[in-house]
DNA sequence: GGAAATTAGTTGAAGCGACAACCACACTCT
DNA sequence: AGAGTGTGGTTGTCGCTTCAACTAATTTCC
């Protein structure tokens, strides 16, 4: 079975993407930390809660997301809880599982980090693009997400609690 | 100066994004990592040398050519340079300068990994993609690039070198 | 009812990337 | 010529992510 190489087209596509995808991290990062003392993904996990009802999450749900493992979380919790701006709890439903919960540091570290963190968005993403190219890159990166994780277990939208 | 919050549209398209910028470099290194036993980075580092007559570049272009700031290409070269993969030399030119070349057994493992790296990046993104959105994925990544690196230091697009 | 298999989460070791400090060489300007 | 500035690159430390191993609770299934 031979192999089939980058088309021209293909090839140019590919390398900017890629370069996009090693470069967007990095400026995130820097712009969240100058301003904010957070991480990207520390932020993006108290965002996640921030946007629930109850401010709380099982670890498990905030890790898909968080489009993370859950070590990675584990350990990112544990950071954050050491900092006041989460809380475990153990889960009532299931012995097994954890809620974590934001608190009201968090809450606050959350709404002061976020207005920077929307500009840095619009500066480096969204207002570099038309509207037109949002929505394509919307799609283009649904399109991906479903071979990057085709059961969606580490990228679950917001979905209301079904009883 | 109030925040300009993220449309219903533009949320959407960036909430896909960032879990594709988070899920996709996992997934390149794991099947180079598995494959090749040899990190997205380091493949990428060996596939520039590859590319360029010679075989050879300095470390500011292999750099910039990377995507990377020179610490890190500088820690990566040396790890390379332990597997006999590249070659560091002096420059003739600039004293201060540093060659870096691929040796046999580095255009070996490129050679070797490519076709394994190829199929990944296809699976993952080009054959997901309609030719079309190919082409707007390119666009928009350059797009974002100008934003994300202005004057192109860390996206050196591959020139003919100039007498 | 109980063994086996799954699921939820934690922990510790290992490895990579970022940042700052640093050395060496080259260029500029008087 | 020599001081000052800029460029090319390396090194060490620190923090984060990953991976594998592990504990504990739950479900499955005979």
């Amino acid at each position: 079975m031979t192999t089939r190489w980058l088309t021209p087209d293909e090839l140019r596509a590919w390398t900017s993407f890629v370069a996009v995808v090693e470069l967007l991290p990095r400026a995130l990062e820097t712009q969240l930390r100058r301003d904010s003392n957070l991480w990207h993904f520390e932020y993006y996990t108290l965002a996640m809660l921030s946007e629930v009802p109850g401010r709380t999450l099982r670890m498990t749900d905030l890790a898909s997301r968080t489009n993370a493992t859950l070590p990675r979380l584990s350990h990112v919790v544990s950071r954050l809880e050491a900092r006041d701006l989460v809380r475990r709890t153990p889960c009532a439903e299931d012995r097994r599982a954890i809620d974590v919960a934001l608190t009201e540091a968090g809450w606050e570290a959350v709404r002061q980090a976020a207005p920077g963190h929307v500009m840095a968005v619009r500066e480096a993403v969204l207002d570099a693009l038309t509207p037109h190219q949002v929505q394509a890159l919307g799609e283009i990166s649904a399109a991906l997400l479903t071979r990057l994780d085709p059961n969606g277990a580490m990228t679950a939208p917001y979905r209301p609690p079904t009883p």
